[in-house]
DNA sequence: TTGAAAGCGTTACCAC
DNA sequence: GTGGTAACGCTTTCAA
């Protein structure tokens, strides 16, 4: 049973006493990076470390040294699986490099995120990758920016993941070209009428990913009409109501609903069904991220891949790659177009 | 652009100096409790602190204060709806209370969740909550109790979630009881001849969950045969190969299977599917958690229902709240019962 | 209410 | 190599 009393924790002083040491030889063999101490030494206050159960204060060791081991990351939404797999990767490169990862969700909300931007300097983190973040806000982007830029005058540094508007390393995911290749291989489905369910405009995953779709179409003389164009949350209801929404107006013709991320092109699916409109039989549709569930919905969905694990690793490693002034700020992951089984074929007419 | 000069941050002192006050003065406008500053000096204090764009050194403010404001959480693995959906509750639960998450993951071994928590010590955050434990490794166990209780014996607070072995604050979801209960509702749907994918023997709640479900059935006098129980990983790889280790090993007569969890009853529909079996149609299937995905799957899946998002809230609340010597140490989360297509009702024979 | 100064647990510089 | 000791940035007595 845990003990009620209240002992005070142990501390390098007591460990150095332990061992019959200095303070300075105790650190020096605990957390001191080269081997300049005595063997005999180290084995002793290894040991009075162990046996007193010695753990290094990690608050005290930043601020005698002046920098932490931790990475800031934010996200959107941790229970968005786009989210939650850059996170596993932010987390595994993380923990590779001795480094901690703190978790804060800005629920989407460039508001929340400023916010949280400011608070997280506190903690004086080594990396802070705002994941998702991509809003088109003019005044909370200046805001953000400053900040950012104080942290990074400070030796922090700054990593964003598929934004592209503000003058930090980004990983860059190539929303637009993904989107474009994948109308590409839907009209050489033989589609050739389209609706699309994107986010709000302020969003620049949503717009780009639109753009590239609507790009890849006109290229092959196709336009979607203003009315098959709805907008809504980024999530799976958001998908849900754009599908009925679609509906409502009137599908008449359409082949194919592109949603611009896979949560909501699921929640789509489940939206159409809901009105006796089978997708896949009755109507195709994609998405975007390529996200695990897409493989167990039926029909299995079209979409584009994004290495989301990956992203997150890359996150990290360029965080921590030596700050070269003439470094390519920009790292760049590849898309791929999935075909599977939501967007059969199309008999040629 | 980002300032290639690093300069060093602000402190306090530079605060202070610049609103012409004394370090204890800026120290008490800034982050003092109560009102104890004369009103004119905390404006020129929050003024100047705004000016030069200060913000605290978390670090230094725990050393000097004893204590931090951050929470550890760990989980099985992010990137898997149930801890995703835990560890938004946690994380909203901490930024209502003004505490940071740092987050870690086990990768589901208790190996690496003994290291973890001996790493986090160090941080010596308020609170650790062990999120998808419940390992019934004697060894590490043992260890974890003793990292634990020295923790809380230094003032920190632990939480688990889920498990039952160790004496500590928990959260806990019956597992059983939801089991027992959708095994009785599935008789009742008039189901009679079951198979089951479990979780590796280890984890308690995997078999929390199948004893649960055994005992269910056996009180209506119905058994599932040993040939008929796999086991595999708690993923929905699991889930899919389990479901093709059941066909291999002969389905006959078998109406219903349940799995352990849903991420592995939507990989056992998709490995049914892959055989050419149609789950809802020539065979049912439940699962465990109700996770949002069950919704959008088709059929949409029979599952056990869990608050998983309140479960994190509650986690934290129970850490926060006052240790009571007397106090329950045990939170009860309600689990529910939802049946869905993938079950459909059987015609009385 | 305010300021001086003594911590808080580490690290790092500087002699020895 | 090792030990003393001055930082690190903050909070919190303790007098004034």
């Amino acid at each position: 049973m845990p003990t009620a009393r209240r002992t005070a924790a142990v501390t390098l002083h007591d460990v150095a006493r332990e061992a019959g040491v200095s303070l300075a030889t105790a650190s020096r063999a605990l957390n001191g990076s080269a081997r300049t101490v005595n063997d005999e030494y180290r084995q002793r206050v290894l040991a009075a470390a162990n046996k007193l159960n010695y753990t290094t204060n990690l608050s005290a060791q930043a601020v005698a040294k002046g920098s932490t081991t931790s990475v800031a990351l934010l996200v959107g939404d941790i229970a968005d699986p786009y989210f939650s797999s850059i996170a596993a990767g932010v987390i595994k490169g993380s923990e590779d490099a001795g480094l901690i990862v703190t978790m804060s969700v800005t629920e989407r909300s460039s508001q929340r995120e400023l916010e949280l931007v400011r608070a997280l300097r506190g903690q004086r983190p080594r990396v802070i990758i705002l994941a998702g973040s991509r809003s088109s806000d003019e005044e909370h982007q200046a805001e953000l920016a400053r900040e950012l830029e104080a942290f990074e005058a400070n030796g922090g540094r700054v990593v964003f993941v598929s934004q592209h508007e503000l003058p930090f390393d980004t990983v860059r995911i190539d929303n637009y070209g993904g989107a474009r290749a994948l109308a590409d291989a839907l009209v050489g489905l033989g589609y050739t009428r389209f609706a699309a369910i994107s986010g709000e405009a302020a969003l620049l995953t949503a717009t780009d990913r639109l753009a590239g779709f609507t790009d890849g179409l006109a290229a092959h003389g196709i336009r979607i009409p203003d009315e098959h164009v709805v907008t809504g949350g980024f999530t799976r209801d958001g998908g849900f109501d754009g599908a009925l929404e679609l509906v409502d107006r009137g599908l008449d013709g359409v082949e194919l609903i592109f949603a611009v991320n896979d949560v909501m092109a699921i929640g789509a699916m489940s939206g159409l069904r809901s009105r006796g409109i089978e997708p896949g039989r009755d109507i195709a549709i994609a998405g975007f991220d390529d996200i695990q569930t897409v493989r167990d919905v039926t029909p299995a969905l079209t979409t584009v891949g994004i290495p989301l694990f990956e992203v997150g690793e890359s996150a990290l490693a360029v965080a921590l790659r030596a700050r070269d002034a003439d470094a390519e700020r920009d790292l760049s992951v590849a898309t791929s177009v999935v075909l599977r089984a939501s967007t059969p074929g199309l008999p040629a007419s």
